[in-house]
RNA sequence: GGGGGCGUAGCUCAGUUGGUUAGAGCGCUUGCUUGACAUGCAAGAGGUCGCAGAUUCGAGUUCUGCCGUUCCCACCA
């Protein structure tokens, strides 16, 4: 037996126990047909990324699960990887090569992503290293990432097949273009906010006239494009307008009047500029009258030469000159403060510019469709239910899917175009010539893919699809999806159409979501308010077990929660009582052999624990079932804490301390028994701790992490015998209290009088009261008059105790704390005797409440008759 | 404009399908170095469950409206 410290040092044993468990394998996935299949799959943190606390919580949910199911018998993989995050990690490498003083285009494609790889491989791995401080049981043998060879033929086949499908496209479209990463995003990648910005009010002189159209506008840089300017059809303030043409001020061209539905003649001037080349709205407009498009800005945000004198300047600078030119020309009516939801990029935050360009896209509708239905149909289940609904807005409304990103650190799309006979190739590897014409003078598009869609092949490309592997058709579909409600529209939902489509199965069966953790004060933890709490740091001050206890305990599925040392701080007391209490039990045991707890006769106080343990058992299971990892961990805290150690444990100190080595054999079995089971109810949890302990048990074999969750025994349930004895526990709280009431200084012994039909139950136990009631002896009396002496007295379900005083105490006390007690019988006799008058409630409700209702008002109606008693006899005194 | 979440003890939050006297942790009060643990033990105080209705024998829990707060989506240029 390992010698245990006084205190629960986890430093001592965390990082050692997992290399155990890496060195002998215990997270490794088989392939067993005698068991049945789990699968999980991490969700693949960026490689740009350090763990945060949002990673922590994620993983300690999955890792919580996965323990538990391994522990249930299921064959468990959970698949680790990482996300090559294209836009992140290009961000990265350009920004540390400005440093360098170098510029991707002088590197080039091919000297970028040698630089990019190497990136990768230095520091792409690190938060691989930060999952496993926090206990992570992935198997890392089958560690993958979305840019390695299997992942890349997977987006390759599944670009190829939506290709032969029609389902990818090349077009020219609205898109949402990022100024700073310069390349287009995906709706989904676009966040806003409300900014302040202003209202510019314009006129627009009507030609060969001297009127003129007033129109209003937050983005005055761009009526360099303006190519209309549009009127509601029944505006009468302006039909005799539509058709006539305006002189666009600060450029040589003319526009049309056009009148379209879409403008709000309530809204501003009632006329609105049109740009359809720089805003969806306009956009549409233009193509319903046929407008020219203009696109008047650069990639990186600076006018170009269709600006006129304004090419060269970045958008804001232009915006600036434009609104004084204007008003030089005294064509600037008045400007009004103004905010407006402004798009920015989720990566660089720069304000998104809309803008049309020839992109790849996937058409959306035909792959929504049985997305929508899977859910409906319950093949995917969403836990909590509710963000089926956050699922459902986004794919009823989903427009097509800009995948193509004007970056190099990605998967490049596999589409060649043919310089010999102008034909667009697509295919899964290299063509050497043409397949049309038979050139050689193939150039492959210098476009990559959006990182998003091979994290959308995720659950199925890392089983090795689109080959038919023995780990795809074991583990897949996946069982369950861990993650935070931030990235349904990222992710989940596209890896559901995804998986559908290519593999004709919903690639998860539940949906988990979690929701975000905040700071102390609930503000969202952030780099830019520097208010984040780094895991690795809470792990080294008190221990990874600690922060998985106070990351799940208090949490309802999918809510938010706030992280706090306090709770890190609790959860550690918490363990550290797991640990002592351990420690107590193998102090207590030494090299004894106790025999199995089935061959010992067992005191009422083992069968109530183990009649205890049973039901945490059933809770506990039942909550983890339903991904109630929250409510589990609070059942399991709770019966170890209140009822082992406070109770249990104190209850067994008679036998131990004493004489009686049959008594002491139970008490020790049972310690054993009790003990073993929270081990392995708690180690899904805290997987550090109860190893380590577990390796200390004299009759542990291996190692936890492969026993057997605790299973429910119905035989073991000593449902009467424990009701039982709670009246013991209840005896023990009544004299405490009277103690504490009448100033009775704790270490003096009383004595004890009890009248009560459960002689034998109290004699059985009679060390434990004894002690644990801090009494002397005990004595049977009929009555309270039997005593002949001044008592203080309770009631209790056992019947009454008395307790005699002498001269010490303050009865004061005793008589309003009697009195008090009496207002509360009474209030209790009123409402069950009006519940029970009510004809109402004793005709409709089950039979049994009304029975217990009945049982309540008798009980209580006895109470008020002893009371009162004693309650007379104190004012007699 | 549409859709969520939250509102329960001083603070942070649980409360599973409606059914004992509404819970936990922290904090607070009082007392305790009781041979595992002061990272502890015991006894307490503290709540008209946001407001108003409705359904029901019975509502923290279901429905409607309102107030406060917060998030997501859409968006009027």
């Amino acid at each position: 037996m390992r010698e245990m410290s006084t205190t629960y040092n986890p430093k001592q044993f965390e990082d050692r126990i997992y290399a155990e468990w890496m060195k002998e394998g215990c997270f490794r996935a088989e392939i067993d047909e005698q068991k049945i299949p789990f699968a999980m799959m991490m969700p693949p943190p960026n490689i740009t990324g350090q763990l945060h606390m949002g990673h922590a919580m994620d993983e300690t949910m999955q890792d919580t699960v996965a323990r538990f199911k391994r522990m249930q018998g299921y064959s468990v993989l959970w698949l680790p990887g990482t996300d090559h995050a294209s836009i992140a990690t290009e961000v990265k490498i350009v920004d540390k090569m400005r440093q360098e003083g170098l510029s991707k285009e002088e590197v080039g494609r091919e000297g970028f992503l040698k630089r990019a790889w190497e990136w990768k491989n230095n520091y792409g791995g690190r938060i691989v290293e930060q999952l496993k401080k926090l206990g992570s049981s992935c198997d890392w043998s089958r560690l993958a990432f979305t840019m390695d060879e299997r992942c890349s033929a997977a987006v390759r086949e599944a670009f190829f097949r939506l290709y032969k499908k029609g389902l990818v496209y090349r077009g020219s479209r609205m898109i949402n273009w990022c100024p700073g990463c310069k390349t287009a995003l995906s709706d989904a990648e676009v966040e806003y906010s409300e900014d302040a910005g202003s209202f510019w009010y314009f006129r627009y002189p009507v030609e060969n006239s001297e009127e003129f159209i007033t129109v209003a506008t937050t983005r005055p840089e761009t009526m360099l494009g303006d190519t209309a300017v549009a009127v509601h059809p029944e505006d009468k303030r302006f039909s005799a307008l539509v058709g006539k043409t305006l002189r666009l001020p600060l450029t040589d061209r003319s526009i049309p009047v056009v009148a379209d539905e879409y403008v709000d003649p309530e809204f501003g001037t009632g006329a609105v500029k049109i740009t359809p080349a720089h805003d969806p709205n306009d956009y549409e407009v233009g193509k319903r009258h046929s407008l020219p498009m203009i696109c008047v800005m650069n990639a990186d945000g600076t006018m170009n030469e269709r600006a006129g004198k304004f090419a060269g300047l970045d958008r804001y600078e232009a915006r600036k000159r434009v609104v004084e030119e204007m008003k030089a020309l005294g064509l600037l009516e008045k400007t009004e403060a103004h905010t407006h939801n402004v798009g920015h990029c989720y990566r660089c935050h720069a304000a998104v510019e809309p803008t049309v360009s020839e992109q790849w896209f996937v058409k959306m509708a035909p792959l929504a469709k049985p997305a929508i239905d899977a859910v409906v149909k319950n093949k995917t289940k969403f836990i909590p239910d509710r963000f089926a609904k956050i699922y459902f807005n986004w794919l009823e409304n989903i427009r097509d899917w800009c995948i193509s990103r004007q970056l190099w650190w990605g998967h490049r799309i596999p589409v060649w175009y043919c310089g010999g006979c102008g034909a667009t190739i697509c295919a899964r590897e290299t063509p050497a010539v043409c397949p049309e014409c038979g050139s050689a003078d193939l150039k492959q598009d210098e476009d990559v893919l959006d990182t998003w869609f091979s994290s959308a092949l995720w659950p199925f490309s890392t089983l090795g699809w689109p080959e038919e592997t023995k780990d795809f058709k074991y583990f897949y579909p996946t069982d369950v999806l861990v993650t935070g409600y931030d990235i349904i529209p990222f992710w989940v939902m596209r890896m559901m159409f995804s998986g559908i489509e290519h593999t004709g199965k919903v690639p998860f069966r539940d949906v988990l979501i979690h929701g975000l953790v905040r700071d102390e004060q609930g503000r969202k933890m952030s780099k830019s308010l520097g208010n984040g709490i780094d895991p690795l740091d809470v792990i080294d001050r008190y221990g990874a077990d600690s922060l998985r206890l106070s990351l799940l305990t208090g949490v309802a599925p999918g809510n938010d929660t706030r992280y706090s040392d306090v709770k890190v701080e609790a959860a550690r007391n918490f363990l550290n009582k797991v640990w002592n209490a351990s420690r107590f039990v193998l102090m207590n045991l030494g090299d004894r052999k106790v025999p199995a707890l089935f061959e010992i006769r067992l005191q009422p106080a083992d069968r109530w624990i183990i009649s205890r343990l049973m039901a945490t058992i059933r809770e506990v299971t039942l909550a983890m079932q339903k991904y109630e990892l929250g409510i589990a961990a609070d059942k399991v805290t709770d019966f170890v804490w209140n009822d082992f150690c406070d109770w249990y444990i104190e209850l067994t100190k008679p036998a131990l301390y004493g004489t009686d080595e049959e008594r002491k054999d139970g008490a020790l079995a049972t310690l054993l028994y009790v003990l073993d089971n929270i081990l392995r109810l708690l180690h899904p949890f805290a997987p550090f701790v109860t190893e380590e302990i577990y390796g200390c048990l004299p009759n542990s074999t291996g190692k936890i992490i492969r026993a057997e969750f605790p299973r429910y025994n119905s035989k073991l349930a000593y449902r009467k015998e424990a009701k039982a004895f709670e009246d013991i526990i209840e005896l023990i709280k009544a004299v405490r209290a009277v103690k504490v009431s009448v100033g009775c200084p704790p270490a003096r012994k009383v004595r004890l009088f009890l009248v009560t039909e459960s002689k034998r139950l109290v004699n059985l136990n009679k060390g434990s009261v004894l002690r644990l009631a801090g009494a002397s002896e005990i004595d049977y009396v009929e009555n309270g008059a039997a005593i002949g002496e001044k008592t203080v007295s309770r009631v209790c379900d056992l019947g009454q105790m008395f307790i005699p005083l002498g001269e010490l105490v303050d009865l004061e006390a005793e008589r309003s704390r009697l009195s008090k007690e009496l207002d509360r019988i009474s209030a209790e006799i009123s409402r069950a005797g009006g519940k029970l008058a009510n004809n109402n409630f004793v005709s409709k409700a089950p039979a049994r409440l009304v029975e217990e209702e009945r049982a309540k008002l008798n009980k209580f109606l006895d109470m008020k008759k002893k009371v009162e008693q004693q309650l007379r006899e104190l004012e007699e005194t």
